[in-house]
RNA sequence: GCCGCGAUGGCGGAACUGGUAGACGCGCUGGACUUAAAAUCCAGUUGUAGCGAUACAGUGCGAGUUCGAUUCUCGCUCGCGGCACCA
């Protein structure tokens, strides 16, 4: 009887008594990255959804290591940051102890379902010597002037008490509590992602292995958009001020100007503003009302007319209003735009509520369509453009630009909707920022010679929700020397983000003791970059941009040899519950491995999981599904208490179709074909077995199933490799390779179709010509029938596969 | 609104570069074994008609291309995901 119990801790005693996944490093091999995101340790634990990337990465890297690649095949944890925090806050238990506790028990979680990690190269970023480099990366990138301190507004949850990027916000709220997120302006560091905006965006293109709907996202959230600033003149002053506009065809068009009402052009002009006080009512109004509902499209836009004040067209000098108003964004583009109603569909609904000019300057066939309906948003021919009348919109905006350009009117202009990262949180559990300010020098970066700059121990590490973090109560440690003057100066108290650790630790895995350097060449050349990278789609604009932004960073200093970390990227499907919802306890609807584990074993749980469906595709657990996979392993093992073998050719035959499917399924990660496969084979030795008691393949053979089935339940695979006499692991031993000359049929069966209907199939040699086949086909009685005083039109044969006859 | 992805039995899903639609698994029905149940094994399982051979219909809907369409083209519907007063 299958004793999955026993067999699995057996296994796993053995593979850790004899060190059997530590990375090998040989000369002669080639060497295979593979790499899964590692987990944030939570005290919840894991769910069955957790480990369906972990199989899939361990199945691939078990055939590569097999296939004789070197494999690096590393695991760690993500322990700073907010879920570990905000738990132990709840617990009220040191953070330092609850992720410790947490690790221990993610990793005997992992444990029991019988991953080929290499743990010896195990990275936690909590740990000193680890973000001792995460400082180190922080302080390169301040000395190339790309973190910077900024007071700008920033994204303020007010139930986790700390500041916020935009990434970590999901429909305007916290993506961690879900709290409703408020603007505020505080002291913050910014990392410079948008210096990094195009190279971001165009090398997508070079990453083709990557799946395109993370690709998409990532294009969506950099957000390019092409256009022209263009500056107007503020008349009877010395004030100009600059727009953005993707459609500067439409400029004779344009009635109005917008600015937003923190554009500084507004304090600027408070003296010429004749109802001042009317527009300083509206610019507080406005300060109390969170981003999420001043952007909302759906609500109506309001905004006040800055009397007198007037802007100069460049192109026709005509004098038009200038306005403030809520539709207009500060942070995007130049926060001041040229308003042409007649093109644009919000400056026609902010228009129409105001009364204001409508103009239009676009037209297809002489037609202005919607006129008087609704904005016309599409190109067209100009008129009412002067010079530029008859020009088609694209070529109005080339000779419009170059005309600004010569006149220094105005330039070619891409603007992204990607935002700095903002880097700072006002919390205790992260990595410490690396600075100090100083009376007389300032900001002063600590020698790398001081790195690590261990985060102190704390009596509250409860967020303070001043705006400081709870690191600014520590007197001892706040107040320091100046490392350039040795002057009296304070520790920056903020710590960095949650993402910070997750941008390089694939660069640790590499080297993952080296005290010196972040990451020895020889060896960053030799494993670099990942090839294949398996995690969740959550991640697609957050880890994933940040760590390609730090990575090119790297590579433009010199540290790594590739500009992309990840060659090859797939995304693991989410396992919903039996219920078809998300896995939640608010639900209750939450499967445990270790109780799948225990009752059905790791290796039917991981044949399941791979079984259920496309491994992109989200899918809903079904507790019967394991037990079908439990009863396909359970039929392979009483194969092995088979000692008769009667090889016969159909399932030799299949036998090697198999290996074949099987190989270039776990390549292409279509794990659950890759199953069925085995599965259909097992079915047709079971089928033999049950008539002869006999198997139809020789025992050579049959340990070549083995073999391939071995990636997928290494436990069980391993205990009938042993029981057939071997002594070394099965994962010691060679990949198996097929036989092309035993994968060809000589026989096949001839589909006939008549019309393209299927009349008959027929079993024919498999070189049967068009002739022969035609001549076997008109025998058939089914299809004398359909033939019987009808005219053949038309024969179409194709070898191998089918005959159709055509008639009339 | 824009962009991307998807829709196949009772359910999860399979189908190579256009060539037998429904592999494999779950479930269900009937049978064997059993005092009985569970487990196991065998047979069946898209719908309609027929004892049957077989025929017709059938891959979200409507057209089209083709000897032949789940697959390609055009137009929709619905679902999922991303972005969104981004000028």
């Amino acid at each position: 009887m299958y004793n999955h119990q026993e067999i699995e801790k057996k296994w796993q005693t053995h593979w850790k008594e004899t060190s059997l996944y530590l990375t090998k490093e040989g000369k002669d091999r080639p060497k295979y990255y593979i790499l899964d995101m590692f987990p944030y340790p939570s005290g919840a634990g894991l769910h069955v959804g957790h480990p369906k990337g972990y199989i899939a990465t361990d199945i691939l890297a078990r055939m590569r290591n097999m296939q004789g690649y070197n494999v690096l095949h590393p695991m760690g944890f993500d322990a700073f940051g907010l879920p570990a925090e905000n738990y132990a806050i709840k617990n009220k238990v040191n953070p330092k102890i609850s992720v410790a506790e947490s690790v221990a028990h993610f990793k005997s979680q992992l444990e029991i379902l019988g991953f080929s990690y290499d743990w010896e190269r195990e990275v936690n970023t909590t740990d000193p010597n680890y973000y001792k480099w995460t400082q180190w990366i922080f302080l390169k990138m301040w000395e190339k002037g790309l973190a910077f301190e900024s007071s700008e507004p920033i994204n303020w949850c007010p139930s986790c008490k700390t500041g916020l990027a935009n990434e970590d916000l999901e429909d305007g709220k916290c993506e961690r509590c879900g709290s409703e997120i408020e603007q505020k302006p505080m002291r913050q560091w910014v990392l410079k992602i948008t210096d990094y905006a195009d190279r971001l965006l165009n090398d997508l293109d070079k990453l083709i292995d990557w799946d395109d709907s993370i690709k998409e996202m990532q294009r969506n959230w950099i957000g390019r958009s092409e256009g022209t600033e263009a500056i107007f003149k503020i008349a009877d002053t010395n004030e100009i001020v600059t727009v953005f506009t993707t459609r500067i065809d439409t400029i004779f068009g344009c009635t109005y100007l917008v600015v937003a009402p923190e554009h500084e052009l507004v304090l600027n002009l408070k003296e010429k503003i004749s109802n001042w006080a009317e527009a300083e009512k509206y610019i507080e109004s406005l300060k109390n009302v969170p981003e999420m509902e001043r952007t909302s499209a759906s609500k109506e836009k309001t905004g006040v007319k800055l009397k007198g004040i007037k802007a100069i067209n460049p192109f026709n000098n005509e004098e038009v209003e200038v306005f403030i108003a809520d539709y207009v964004l500060n942070s995007y583009g130049t926060g001041a735009v040229m308003a042409v109603p007649a093109h644009d569909e919000r400056d026609y609904e902010f228009a129409k509520k105001y009364g204001l000019r409508i103009k239009s300057v676009v037209s297809v066939d002489g037609k202005i369509p919607f006129e008087g309906k609704a904005a016309f948003t599409d190109d067209g021919t100009l008129f009412h453009s002067e010079d530029y009348d008859g020009l088609l919109s694209s070529d109005a905006r080339k000779k419009m630009i170059d005309w600004l350009e010569n006149n220094q009117l105005g330039t070619r202009k891409i603007n992204y909707r990607l935002k700095d990262w903002v880097f700072s949180r006002q919390r205790y559990w992260g990595e410490p920022i690396p600075l100090v300010h100083c009376e007389h020098c300032g900001v002063v970066a600590i020698p790398e010679t001081e790195l690590p700059l261990k985060l102190p121990d704390v009596e509250s590490y409860e967020p303070t929700g001043t705006g400081e973090s709870p690191l600014a109560a520590i007197s001892e440690w706040v107040n320091t020397k100046c490392p350039k003057c040795g002057g009296a100066a304070k520790r920056e108290t903020n710590t960095m983000p949650q993402w910070a650790g997750s941008c390089w630790y694939y660069l640790r895995y590499i080297d993952p003791n080296n005290s010196k350097a972040l990451v020895d060449t020889e060896k960053e050349k030799y494993w670099s970059p990942v090839d294949f990278y398996v995690g969740g789609a959550e991640h697609a604009t957050r880890h994933l941009i940040y760590a390609r932004f730090w990575h090119k960073f790297l590579f433009d200093i010199g540290v790594v040899s590739h500009d992309e970390p990840f060659t090859k990227l797939k995304n693991v499907g989410l396992i919903m519950g039996e219920d078809g919802r998300k896995m939640s306890k608010r639900w209750s609807n939450v499967v445990n491995p270790d109780d799948v584990v225990h009752k059905s074993g790791a290796d039917a749980m991981r044949v399941y999981e791979m079984f259920m469906g496309p491994f992109e595709q989200a899918c809903s657990w079904n507790t019967n599904g394991v037990i079908g996979a439990r009863k396909f392993l359970e039929k392979i093992l009483l194969f092995a208490e088979v000692n008769n073998y009667q090889a016969n050719k159909k399932s030799i035959s299949l036998l090697n179709k198999t290996i074949k499917k099987v190989t270039e399924d776990i390549e292409a990660f279509r794990l659950n074909t890759a199953v069925s496969a085995m599965m259909i084979l097992a079915n047709d030795i079971s089928e033999y077995k049950i008539k002869e008691s006999a198997l139809p393949i020789s025992k050579t053979d049959f340990l070549k199933f083995i073999q391939i089935l071995a990636p997928f339940a290494p436990h069980l695979a391993e205990e009938i490799w042993e029981q057939s006499g071997n002594k070394e692991s099965i994962f010691l031993s060679s990949w198996p390779e097929y036989d092309k000359a035993l994968i060809k049929d000589d026989t096949i069966n001839l589909i006939v179709q008549i019309n393209g209907k299927l009349r008959a199939t027929l079993e024919v040699a498999a070189d049967i010509s068009a002739e022969e086949a035609f001549a076997l086909a008109t025998q058939q009685e089914n299809v004398k029938k359909w033939l019987e005083n009808k005219e053949i039109v038309k024969r179409i044969f194709v070898p191998g596969k089918l005959l159709n006859i055509v008639i009339n």
